[in-house]
DNA sequence: CGCGTTTGACCGGCGC
DNA sequence: GCGCCGGTCAAACGCG
């Protein structure tokens, strides 16, 4: 299939070289990245990979963005029909319609028909558990499981930015590497960065400090086990940046100018586009810098093949974008 | 009150 | 055809 072939490389590239050398982003935890052949298909596995070479990294990624900066209007038809088809919720009744009534009428256009497992293109992304890096789009928790041959639970996050948004994470720490979490990236979010705090609430349990001990990850299968303490604080921990960030406003607006500007323009492309942002920073914990340890990687997905495009960015910038719209 | 998390049940894909 | 297992739903609950 063609279609598996849709951008990887560029994707690939994206996520390895894309570090401003001046580089808010050197504090970025290791990354590994890699391509994996999961079920016949190519999954990306991305983490942080080496922060060293960054040069040109920034400028492709700037290539990388580019398109997507121009193009705003360009979606993959099969996208376009996609998001189209989709029972837009915030029309009609939103995912409640499909409540448990005659059994979820699995329509094609329903995301957990047909189209499953091996079927679905999705974006592998390991990351440190310590790191503690999280994205800034907004993922609510609907579900966590034990998973067969993992001593560690897995959970199911979905964006919570949008009712109709489809993306989807799972989230699970890595049974050959506990310290890292394996977050794996479902489907595209059919709307801009979050533009604002979706949520005061929520994120509570997140806040009282989880079993601290990673170890807690023990395989209390029951569910009872918390998912990594890390990644699904991804509310609270934009509530974080986001105060954080209302600080830093005076301080470091101006450095990130350029950052800024990308996301700004990501943000009008993104309008309509398939275009988001992913934000990983490293949160709590070791704050390093918080300041301005940006580091993220996002990715442009298109559902043509539910192709992942990652780019990176700062986290300065998505706040911006956050901030900015959260003004609104 | 709104939103996120928890958690058990249910559904459906997939392998045997 | 059957059973396993992953993914999702949704009620209950907690927190700000």
């Amino acid at each position: 299939m063609d279609v598996d072939n849709w951008d990887l490389q560029a994707v690939v590239r994206g996520c390895c070289l894309t570090r401003p050398s001046t580089d808010p982003f050197s504090s970025f935890p290791p990354l590994l990245l890699k391509e994996e052949q999961v079920d016949g298909e190519k999954d990306i596995l991305f983490g942080f990979p080496d922060i060293m070479d960054t040069e040109k990294s920034f400028h492709e990624l700037e290539e990388l963005c580019k398109p997507f900066f121009l193009k705003p209007q360009q979606q993959p038809l099969e996208q376009q029909q996609q998001q189209q088809s989709l029972p837009s919720p915030q029309q009609g009744n939103p995912s409640q319609q499909q409540r448990r009534l005659p059994q979820r009428p699995v329509t094609n256009s329903n995301p957990r028909s047909k189209r499953r497992k091996n079927q679905q293109k999705r974006a592998v992304c390991h990351v440190p558990a310590d790191g503690l890096p999280s994205d800034m789009w907004a993922w609510r928790k609907y579900g966590q499981k034990p998973i067969k041959g993992s001593p560690y639970p897995r959970g199911y996050y979905r964006c919570s930015s949008s009712k109709g948004c489809l993306a989807r994470k799972q989230v699970e720490r890595s049974r050959t590497d506990p310290a890292m979490l394996v977050v794996t990236y479902t489907a595209e979010h059919n709307h801009p960065l979050p533009t604002h705090r979706n949520s005061l609430a929520g994120s509570t349990r997140q806040k009282q400090p989880p079993p601290p001990s990673p170890t807690a990850t023990s395989p209390s299968a029951s569910g009872s086990d918390r998912m990594p303490p890390s990644i699904p604080q991804s509310s609270s921990v934009k509530d974080k940046l986001l105060r954080q960030r209302k600080g830093m406003e005076e301080e470091e607006e101006d450095e990130e100018g350029e950052e800024m500007l990308m996301v700004e323009d990501m943000e009008m492309a993104g309008e309509e586009d398939v275009v988001f942002l992913g934000l990983e920073r490293l949160v709590e914990g070791t704050d390093v810098g918080a300041a301005n340890s940006p580091a993220l990687s996002g990715f442009y997905a298109d559902e043509g093949g539910l192709a992942e495009h990652f780019f990176a960015s700062t986290w300065l910038a998505t706040n911006n974008a956050a901030a900015a719209a959260g003004g609104s």
